[in-house]
DNA sequence: TGCGGCTATTG
DNA sequence: CACAATAGCCGCAG
């Protein structure tokens, strides 16, 4: 079907603007499309090297649908073939959200949308993928109302026929998970976060796609500053690495032999020295650093050793391709309270690397994180209003150590420790102020650490389900030991505002690329709280604006008619280190 | 070879 | 050194 055919279809069928409409991009055999009424379109049948998904590109100009995707596969596919969505309801995200976890296959999403046991999903087994569909019989629904192993697994071969039901199957669970997100009338925001997530995961396949901007010789230097230059082959690699050993063996008695890697023994090297630490963590070492002058080169050496191994030219040759983007893959949400991951290194890149990461040649970034989201956010989702009042300034934590007669830093630590389960320390006076001084928010924070250690499931602000129970990572088991209790309520505690400051980010990440796309500008990082805009520097003002009003949009959209006052520090700048541009 | 422990980095 | 994550190396079990 031609271009204008589809749209024809498509919009005789019903479709409009933001509707939703099944996308089924299935490589070597076709790309189609069902939406509406009961349409089927065939946008392209595959027999190239890859699908061109000119046909996508033409009905999301013409229609802008919500396209609903099995996954973020079929989005990290229409990135690469050149089509950026506008919007998405990506099955796997949204059963992410609903159901918890991070196993997403469609025979789980199927199963839950469902309401069927997902202990009973059909296991692929070996031969399936040899013995036809055929032999089977049948559709690719089974008896019991599972999703046939088969079909699940993309394993059906190259019938069109086959590529128009799996659209219909995506729309018919696109359908169920929307009713279930619906009738939780106890999260009425779920199904603005599902829509938001859904997003989410395509700024997801535009970040694995795109890369961030880094300079090789920079980062070559900045490396070049703890290991030396870049070692000619493995031999070298190793006599560099012996040199770097021996600086630090050489405060000790010759002939010491002390592998430095190990902990053990590095332990053992400090007892001879009359020095006990109960582990070699650098915070620890630094304070017997004065007892003698190998533990200070050791915490050097730990540094250069950092370097060389998980960030240094071997981590670039691996990640960092010959256009200059450092490039990792993204998940849209983890497996527990739903923050973006990437790897790579992506997100726990040295502060000494970030002078790399800089704008291509015609281009700035706009840099922009949100100051103190997490205790902002608790004060919105436990509609605590004394703390709401406290994040009317810029540094809320200053009102708050006013109210509890305490210092900021106190008062900060003692934030921080009620939304991590602290119990212990210098903040523990401090807490029990904040007891009294903002009562909702800190309820709202040990009912869920009681649900949590009790091995009850929690849902976020957003409406994400964080699994405590049984078959849950570190969920309720029997035999159960207080410190296992405990861990799994300081983790309910937390996951609670971490998940819904997850949402509220993801909101403002999807709202800052649909606002800024048309000027050519690009989230090319995303971490946590912080967003960083690739953008043509004519343009660069604009978008700094663009992402101010992007923040505001998104928390009004996130939370409507809330009080809490939220504030980005953005600025333009050239480099991801740099202050100001 | 796989996995838990330790360590370091980030928010 | 509380909450989350990725990543690399060591030491031990299989």
């Amino acid at each position: 079907m031609d271009a204008p055919g589809l749209v024809d279809a498509l919009t005789s069928a019903g479709v409009g603007r933001g509707d939703p409409v099944a996308l089924v991009v299935k490589p070597g055999v076709g790309t189609g499309m069902a939406g509406g009424a009961g349409a089927w379109a065939l946008a392209e049948v595959d027999d190239g090297p890859g699908p061109s998904l000119s046909g996508v590109a033409a009905v999301e100009a013409a229609l802008r649908p919500r396209w609903v995707l099995w996954s973020a596969e079929t989005s990290v596919a229409l990135v690469r073939a050149g089509t950026r969505p506008a919007i998405a309801w990506d099955l796997a995200a949204v059963h992410r959200l609903l159901f918890g976890g991070w196993q997403a296959d469609a025979g789980r999403v199927w199963a839950a949308a469902h309401g069927l046991a997902l202990e009973a999903v059909p296991a692929l087994r070996p031969v399936d993928l040899f013995s036809s569909l055929d032999d089977a019989g049948g559709g690719p629904v089974r008896a019991d109302g599972h999703l046939r192993a088969e079909w699940a697994a993309g394993a059906w071969g190259e019938s069109l026929e086959r590529l128009r039901t799996w659209a219909e199957l995506a729309q018919e669970v696109a359908a169920r998970q929307l009713a279930h997100l619906a009738a939780m009338t106890d999260r009425p925001m779920a199904v603005a976060t599902a829509r938001s997530e859904s997003g989410a995961e395509l700024v997801c396949a535009e970040l694995t796609v795109d890369g961030l901007p880094m300079d090789r010789a920079a980062a070559e230097s900045v490396i070049a500053g703890y290991v030396g230059p870049r070692p000619r082959d493995e031999a070298e690699a190793a006599e560099r690495r012996v040199a770097r050993d021996a600086e630090v063996l050489s405060h000790l008695a010759p002939g010491a032999e002390v592998d430095l890697r190990s902990t053990a023994q590095v332990r053992v090297l400090l007892g001879r020295l009359g020095i006990e630490v109960a582990d070699t963590r650098a915070w620890r070492l630094r304070e017997v650093q004065d007892r003698h002058p190998v533990v200070a080169a050791l915490l050097d050496w730990r540094k250069a050793e950092r370097m060389g191994t998980t960030y240094g030219y071997r981590w670039l040759d691996e990640h960092l391709g010959a256009d200059g983007r450092l490039r990792g893959e993204w998940s849209g949400s983890d497996g527990a309270a739903g923050r973006m991951t990437a790897s790579a290194g992506l997100h726990s890149m040295p502060a000494e690397l970030r002078p790399a990461v800089i704008a291509e040649a015609g281009m700035s970034f706009v840099r922009a994180d949100l100051g103190q989201i997490e205790p902002r956010v608790l004060a919105v989702v436990s509609g605590d209003l004394a703390l709401a009042a406290a994040a009317g300034e810029d540094d809320m934590y200053a009102p708050v150590a006013a109210q509890l007669g305490v210092d900021r830093a106190t008062a900060k630590t003692a934030v921080l420790g009620a939304m991590y389960g602290a119990t212990t320390g210098h903040g523990a006076q401090a807490l029990r102020r904040l007891e009294t001084a903002y009562p909702v928010a800190m309820g709202f924070l040990s009912r869920a650490a009681q649900q949590a250690a009790a091995g009850r499931d929690l849902r976020t602000y957003g409406g994400r389900l964080v699994r405590m129970g049984p078959g849950a990572p570190g969920g309720a088991a029997a035999p159960e030991t207080p410190g296992a209790m405990a861990a799994r309520g300081r983790y309910g505690r937390n996951a609670v505002v971490q998940g819904a400051a997850a949402e509220l980010f993801k909101m403002w990440a999807v709202t800052v690329r649909a606002r800024v796309g048309g000027l050519g500008a690009r989230i090319v990082l995303c971490l946590h709280d912080e967003l960083l805009v690739h953008v043509p520097r004519e343009h660069a003002d604009t978008v700094a604006e663009l992402v101010a009003a992007g923040l505001d949009e998104a928390v009004h959209r996130w939370a409507p008619g809330t009080a809490v006052r939220f504030v980005a520090d953005i600025a333009v700048v050239s480099r991801w280190s740099d202050a100001k541009g």
